[in-house]
DNA sequence: GGCTAGCACTCTACGTCCTCGAGTGCTAAA
DNA sequence: TTTAGCACTCGAGGACGTAGAGTGCTAGCC
C-alpha cells in the first residue's frame, strides 16, 4: 500500500481503534486530540479527506465525522497489527474451561466460552479429513434389524449413525461382524476407504453381505461426508451490538447462523500457514453476512487439522485482541484434544 | 367464569381473533362492523369496558383500541377454543419430514418442521424416565484408558458418554466385562439401577472392581438425571413477531432460549390427560419468559411419554391453530417414535 | 510547501408546536 | 336496554427552529 505515507496509516488507524469502541463517527478534533499527533484538527481533516478519496473512510452525511471501510479493515489487519496482549485472567479462564471437562464437551465449551469472553457469536466443529485414521468400529444392537455404527478415530471422535439391514441379525452374529470389521479397518485412513477398497478388505467378512455393504456405505457417507457435530453458542451476543439493533438487520444472521450448512460453510479449516482466517463484510460468500466480519482459528493434531473455532460479529471488532484470543484459544484447543 | 356473559364472551372472542391477526389495538367499530353482532359500536364499547374493568382488555392509551390481557387468552384457551382444522397440506407436510428420515433425526426434524409452519421458536426433547428399560450396554474403547458408554434403551434412544478408569483395560477384557453388564442389566428399569441394585446386580461381574464402579455411576448419573439431547430450532423466528421488534425486548428471550437448562424446563413432561400444556405470558416461571406463551404437547409410547415438543412465540398467538398442530405432530410423532 | 487559525456552511438531532384522526366515555333520547 | 350524538383525550406525524458537531476552504504563518 505505497498510497498511504506514515501519518495516513496513523490517522487511519487512531480513527479505527477509535471507531471500534465507540461505535460512533470519529471527528478530526477526536483524532488530533487523542494520542499527541503533533498536528492541529486542520491537517487531520485534509489527511481525512485524502483517506476517503482513496476508500478508506467514509461520511455518513456531510456533518459528521469519518466511519473506516471494509477495505480499512483490510489493510489493519493485513498491516496494523500488533502483538496483542491476552490478559492472563482470560488465558486462565479459557484453559480452565477446556482442561476440566470431559471430552467430547471440549469443543462445545471452547465455543461457549469464546461467546462469553468476546461477546459475539462462536462457532465450532470438529474437522474430520481423509487423513483420519480409523482405530475401532463396533456395532451395537438396537432392534432386530437396526444398529447404531460407532466409530473411533485417532482423534478422539466418533460419530454415532444407525443403518438399517434388509434381514434380521442375532446379536451374536453382529458381535463377530463388528469385530471382524473393525479388526480389518482398524488402522485404516479415512480416505482409503473407497468402495473398491472397503468391498476387498470386508467384502468376504460374513455370509451377511447387504449387511456388509451397509456398513461400508455407511462409513463412507458418514465418516468421509458429513462434517463432526458443530456448535454455536451466544448467537443473541449479535443483538447486543449496536449495529444489528435494528431487527431486519439482526434477522437474517441470526437464521443464516441457526442453518448448520452456513456455519459449516463458515468453519473450513485453514492450512498451517494460515490458522486464522479474517472474513470482513463483502469479503463473505453468503449475502446474509455480508454486515459480519468472521474470524476463525483452525487447531492442529500433528499435522493435520483437527478442528475450528471461530466467531462472528459486526465489521467493527477488535481484530487484534479478538485474534490473540482465537490463536490462544486454538493452541489450547490442540494441546487439549491431542492428550486425550 | 359467570362474570362472563354471552355478549361479553362473543365480543372477547372477536378482539382476541382480530387482535391476534393484526398486532393493533381492536376498536369498538371494528367489533361491531366484524361479524355483525347487531349491536352498535356504542353498546360494544359499554361491554368493552366492562371487559377492562374485569381485566380482560387494556388500553395502551386513552384513544387506542383494546388489547387482550394475558388474562383473556387464558380464559380464551380454557373455555373458548373450538376444534381447529388442520388443513391436509400440512399435515401432509409433517408426516412427510417425519417418517422418511433416520429414526435419530426425527425429533430434530418435527422441531424444524414445526419451526417452518408456525413461524415461531420450535424446542423438542426426548425424556427419559425411570420407567425406561434398559436394552442393552456396550462400552467402547476409545483409549487404553477411556470407554465411551452406549446404552440402548426400550425407547430407542442411546446416549454415548466417557469414562475414565484408574488402570488400564485390555479391549477383550472390556468387550467380556461389556457383555457380561449388559447381560446383567438388560431389562432392567431405569429407576431401578441405584447404587445399591447396581452393586448387587454387577459388583461381582470382573475383577476390574474400579472399572465397574465407573461405569455403575456413569449409568446412573447420565441416564436417571440427564435428559437427552434438546433440540430448538428457529429461534431468529422470534424477530419476525412485531412485539419483539425491539431488540431490549428480543435479547433475552433469545438468550434464554440459549440456555439447555431453560429449555429443558420449559419442556417438562406433561401426563396423559396433560398432554398439551400452555403457559401465557407471566405464568412462565423465568422472567425472560414473561412477554412469551410457550405451548407443549407430549407424546407416549405405551404409557409412557417419550419426549416432548413445543414452540415459544408471543402471547398473542393463534392458539387453536398451534394447538391442533403441536397436537397432530405428537400424535404422528409417538407414531414414527413407537414403531422404530 | 506544508501547516493551521478562522470562518462560513451543512447536516442531524432534538424539542416545540400544531393538526389530524382514531377511539373513547358520557348523556339523552328512542 | 340500546343507540345516536358529541365533546374529549391522546398519539402519530409533519413543520419549524435551534444547537452543536464537523466539515471544507481560504488566507496567513513558519
Amino acid at each position: 500500500m505505497p498510497e498511504l505515507d506514515t501519518r495516513k496509516r496513523e490517522i487511519l488507524r487512531i480513527i479505527i481503534d477509535d471507531y471500534v469502541l465507540t461505535a460512533e463517527p470519529i471527528g478530526s478534533e477526536a483524532v488530533s486530540a487523542r494520542h499527541r499527533l503533533g498536528v492541529s484538527p486542520a491537517t487531520v481533516r485534509n489527511e481525512m479527506a485524502g483517506l476517503e478519496e482513496l476508500g478508506y473512510l467514509r461520511q455518513p452525511h456531510t456533518s459528521a465525522g469519518r466511519v473506516p471501510t471494509e477495505q480499512a479493515y483490510r489493510v489493519y489487519v493485513d498491516s496494523m497489527l500488533g502483538e496483542e496482549h491476552l490478559p492472563s485472567w482470560e488465558r486462565a479462564r479459557i484453559r480452565r474451561t477446556l482442561f476440566g471437562v470431559q471430552p467430547e464437551r471440549t469443543v462445545e465449551q471452547a465455543a461457549h466460552a469464546l461467546a462469553s469472553v468476546t461477546n459475539f457469536a462462536a462457532v465450532a466443529a470438529s474437522v474430520t479429513t481423509g487423513e483420519t485414521r480409523i482405530r475401532h468400529l463396533q456395532l451395537v444392537p438396537l432392534t432386530p434389524r437396526r444398529v447404531l455404527v460407532v466409530a473411533v478415530t485417532d482423534e478422539g471422535v466418533f460419530e454415532g449413525t444407525t443403518a438399517e439391514f434388509a434381514t434380521p441379525i442375532q446379536p451374536d452374529d453382529l458381535d463377530r461382524l463388528s469385530h471382524e470389521i473393525s479388526r480389518r479397518i482398524g488402522g485404516m485412513l479415512l480416505h482409503d476407504l473407497t468402495p473398491r477398497t472397503l468391498d476387498a478388505v470386508i467384502g468376504d467378512a460374513a455370509r451377511h453381505q447387504r449387511v456388509v455393504d451397509e456398513v461400508a456405505r455407511l462409513l463412507r457417507e458418514h465418516l468421509t461426508q458429513t462434517p463432526g457435530p458443530v456448535y454455536s453458542e451466544g448467537k443473541a451476543n449479535i443483538l447486543k451490538q449496536p449495529e444489528f439493533q435494528d431487527v431486519r438487520r439482526a434477522q437474517p444472521v441470526l437464521s443464516a447462523l441457526e442453518q448448520r450448512d452456513v456455519v459449516v460453510e463458515l468453519l473450513r479449516p485453514g492450512s498451517e500457514e494460515d490458522r486464522v482466517r479474517i472474513t470482513i463484510g463483502r469479503e463473505n460468500k453468503r449475502e446474509e453476512m455480508k454486515e459480519c466480519s468472521v474470524i476463525t482459528a483452525t487447531y492442529f493434531v500433528g499435522d493435520r487439522p483437527a478442528g475450528v473455532v471461530g466467531i462472528v460479529g459486526p465489521t467493527r471488532m477488535q481484530y487484534g485482541k479478538v485474534i490473540s484470543l482465537l490463536s490462544f484459544l486454538a493452541d489450547s484447543l490442540a494441546e487439549a484434544i491431542g492428550q486425550p
